[in-house]
DNA sequence: TTTT
DNA sequence: TTTT
């Protein structure tokens, strides 16, 4: 097999997180990320080209996500690309591409992004669960090895 | 802004790449590679899913994987992740992801794959053409610090 | 070959970049950046664990940390790990590890850190100079492709 | 907080790994690997550079490294820096660097590298242990989200 | 559509 | 020597 699938975005939320509670009490919360980049067009003109990225998040990330995420804030992601696809109402083929993210770190943002601003914190998450008080708590959530 | 685009992928290609010379003699290649991951399912059988990627790279790195990709071949690759947008004959937007590649490293692959397995090699694209000679050729890049 | 060396790191600077200029103008800045973890010692308390990191830059990312980097800000760096070897002076091999930069975005940081604090930006360095307004400046550095 | 520390490497053993079993079981693991890069000198003439890493890995990743890497094999490997502290017998502060892996994907290598060679796979490592089997033995280690 |  |  031998292989990778590893995103690392550093960009803003466009909105709050989205927070599904399912069955068994599996959460999911979803939200969109922006990055940008500047870039001379063939005039020489300076334009600046965004680009959306939707996240999704399981678990205690998720749980992090909905009490801690709001619009605005910066966020460190890291996570794999995953395109699902299903058939549109005229039965063709669709695509839809999203960021499945297991590591976020919260950066900042904008001065009114909400009570986390200013205090940055680390999470993780893991199929298993590596543990029960998520690290974003202040838990610490491994050896230094 | 301070955003973060960025996309590490391994894996194998699915095609040949395509490529077009636009005007101007500007190269883009195309092709699609696999990343695949084990999973349990709830059953407790081992799944696979494997993820698709379309790789875009330009100028240089275009002629490289012209003149060196086959399908098949394992690669490294670091780019960005970019959504184009665009709208169906229904007049509905649509959207398509694609990792635009600014790096490129062979890792191998099938041993039928091609003349250059066996000897993987490095690549490296930029806006302003860093060099003349492609680094794959074997002509050094980049001062060591 | 197939080989790769990348850093990714997400830190505060520890001090004021220290800037050199070498014969023919060459510029070189150092500066340390802290990264923090924390972890349950085997007495179930919590722990911080912080690694410092010695970054180099050189040419216009040079420039860039002389003007805007100050201690305590936050920055998102990339680049390689580069271990040197020296004599000390009983004539025993001796290594230190840096790592060598080539990409750089502010992220904020303490609200004093420095003028620049609330407009990150993000700035890349190239050994053949990509351009010759530093994308820092607001300049755009590249295509969207 | 608000902090990264990450390393992603591919490149080749220098040497066998060597394993330790610590009381309590606990199994680490220490190779090295070189990753190279070209670049021109002063004078165009092509030089290469190559840069060693000590590995370390923990648990399970260990117990893989030991059956299954071999000197000359080519690695996929993601982890963080780590800088332990020691006196010298001059009494000397003196530091060392390594990386710390908890992911790690065979890549193949010398065609003499050993039996695993031609069959790449991947293994991951937790502190909690995420799974009794190990990754790397043919089991899956994570849901597809 | 790859690879194991 | 940073940050929380």
């Amino acid at each position: 097999m031998a292989s990778v699938n590893k995103v690392i975005l550093v960009g803003n939320l466009g909105k709050d997180p989205e927070v599904r509670h399912l069955e068994g009490g599996l959460a999911v919360a979803r939200f969109p990320i922006a990055t940008s980049e500047s870039f001379k067009d063939k005039n020489g003109q300076k334009q600046e080209r965004t680009e959306w990225h939707n996240i999704v998040v399981w678990r205690n990330l998720a749980e992090v996500a909905e009490k801690y995420l709001k619009k605005g804030q910066s966020v460190y992601i890291e996570g794999k690309i995953r395109t699902n696809s299903y058939q549109d109402k005229e039965g063709i083929q669709r695509y839809t591409t999203e960021i499945v993210a297991d590591n976020l770190t919260m950066l900042g943002g904008r001065t009114d992004a909400g009570a986390n601003n200013g205090n940055p914190e680390t999470a993780s998450s893991n199929a298993g669960g590596r543990s029960e008080a998520p690290a974003f708590e202040g838990e610490p959530d491994d050896l230094p090895f």
